[in-house]
RNA sequence: CGGGGUGUAGCGCAGUUGGUAGCGCACGUGAUUUGGGAUCAUGGGGCCGGGGGUUCGAGUCCCUUCACCCCGACCA
């Protein structure tokens, strides 16, 4: 075969959503539910996410967070507790009516969300400034009844981690919310590879009933941007619904200071369209089911299967997610299977290398083909994989630079995000601005802001804060 | 919810003026193979998305319905 490999899936240059289709599907990550909207989440796909929920449960743990499971249904009235809420998710939710064999009294809700019930249930816990700050994280299912799925990135049904706390004072729920910004910021460099910008979401896009809304923008390979996690501050609004209220340290009654923030399986369809390749996916090591795939060559040649299974055992030991593979698949087919699998190392041993004392060694990021030694194999191999994690991390960063447009030009600006790049201005923000504010309107695109940093507005000259602004959108 | 498209074997498709349901891949079995998707032999697999019509006869024509995909508006 004179091609270097064989391509099953859609070209990504071409046509980038059926890329994404044929990857997911191909590579086992996925398939389709027979309810519109549902997906099975299959082993490889979940492999994922419980790599994704290790080192969340992990970094949760050291920041004080337990987790706990809350009910499903939710009544009714206890949804409608919080105007704003309501307004904002009635559309998408599934209402239970029925149930055994009769119409309820009380329709059910199916969660979109937990605040209201898991607000109600802290308003019970909660007597005292002693009892707080309570931080409780749930994983579970939610259900959003959306008009245009797509596997992972927008389902009826997702899985999802939702925290919710209530702090004592206004200021400590804002400081939690960023404090749970910057933990997703650092799961998704250190674990997922993906580099994100933060910020704040405007008035119209925040999470209805919040009073700051925080989210991690990561931009995928046909530079659209797809929301990775959100952070809220809900300050008094859910206390207030829910009548949570405690004593404080003066004696008098106060409602609590809430927040929450989630991370769901779409962070699985952001993985694949921030690293995939013409090959299909390519998955950091970190976060890859299988790190290390084993590729016996000519397995009926004496001792060729035994070594194999001995360096299997070797790497296993020491800690490696590895697969050899002795189904009676051709090389070829067995390259091209886990390159579009993601596998970010594959060895091959065969008699010559048996015969050298190396396997060869070839890197899913760069192609590249080296000989490492076998009585030295743990160390070449971690070695390996550490690097594949920062290269990367280092291209998806380049992609992102890439897409990123610094301009104070207003018109540019609006150029470059109807092209789907990214356009980073400076602005005051400030309602009296009211050139920024005219010129700002007619823009049609999804905004952030800065909450930290200052820069010198490009209307006026104060110092302000940047605003991000994106092309197209998941 | 608007615009476009597709439904025939697990997947990808063909099916002529309406006349016995096909091909490739995948799958089972046996053998030979193995450094970029192997070869031969042999075998299993179907309510042609569903429901109505027209007809001696419908995968094919007509009506209707459902599902899924893509592109927009709304959302993690």
């Amino acid at each position: 075969m004179d091609k270097e490999f064989v391509s099953e899936i859609a070209d990504i240059n071409l046509d980038f959503p059926q890329w994404y289709t044929d990857v997911i599907i191909k590579t086992g990550m996925v398939d389709y539910g027979p309810v519109k909207g549902t997906m099975v989440i299959k082993p490889y796909g979940y492999a994922i996410w419980e790599n994704i929920q290790e080192y969340l449960n992990k970094k949760f743990k050291k920041l004080g967070v337990q987790n706990a499971y809350f009910p499903m249904f939710i009544p009714e009235s206890f949804f409608k507790k919080e105007a704003e809420h309501v307004k904002g998710f009635a559309p998408e939710v599934a209402v239970v009516t029925h149930a055994g064999g009769e119409e309820l009294n009380e329709k059910l809700i199916i969660r979109p969300t937990s605040e209201t019930i898991i607000c109600d249930m802290f308003s019970k816990w909660i007597k005292s400034y002693r009892d707080l700050p309570m931080v409780v994280n749930q994983w579970c299912n939610v259900v959003r009844w959306e008009k245009t799925p797509r596997p992972f990135l927008r389902t009826s049904e997702f899985l999802w981690q939702e925290g919710h706390t209530v702090q004592v004072s206004a200021d400590d729920a804002e400081k939690n919310a960023l404090v749970m910004l910057d933990t997703y910021e650092q799961m998704l460099k250190e674990l997922l590879a993906i580099p994100v910008l933060t910020g704040k979401k405007t008035e119209k896009e925040k999470f209805a009933g919040a009073v700051s809304t925080y989210t991690l923008e990561a931009i995928m390979k046909d530079g659209k941007c797809l929301q990775s996690g959100t952070t809220h501050n809900l300050g008094q609004n859910f206390a207030k619904a829910s009548n949570i209220k405690f004593l404080n340290k003066d004696g008098e009654l106060e409602y609590g200071y809430s927040s929450s923030w989630g991370v769901s399986t779409r962070l699985i369809g952001a993985l694949v369209m921030t690293h995939g390749d013409e090959r299909g996916l390519k998955l950091p090591p970190s976060v890859a089911p299988i790190q290390v795939v084993i590729v016996p060559i000519a397995s009926k040649k004496a001792g060729v299967v035994e070594k194999c299974e001995e360096v299997m055992q070797t790497i296993e030991n020491a800690d490696i997610r590895v697969k050899l593979d002795n189904s009676n698949n051709t090389p070829g087919w067995k390259f091209n299977e886990y390159e579009m699998k993601g596998v970010p190392l594959r060895l091959e041993i065969g008699p010559r290398d048996i015969e050298n004392g190396v396997a060869t060694a070839v890197r899913r990021d760069t192609h590249e083909k080296l000989q490492i030694k076998l009585d030295n194999i743990v160390n070449e191999v971690n070695k390996l994989l550490t690097d594949i994690q920062d290269n990367i991390y280092a291209q998806a960063l380049d992609n992102i630079k890439n897409a990123i447009v610094v301009t104070n030009d207003y018109k540019e600006m609006v150029d470059e995000v109807n092209n789907k790049k990214v356009a980073l201005s400076y602005h005051c923000g400030d309602l009296t601005c009211e050139e920024n504010i005219k010129k700002e309107t007619t823009i049609k695109t999804r905004c952030i802001e800065s909450y930290d940093t200052e820069h010198k507005c490009i209307y006026c000259g104060k110092k302000s804060k940047y605003r991000v602004y994106f092309g197209k959108q998941y």
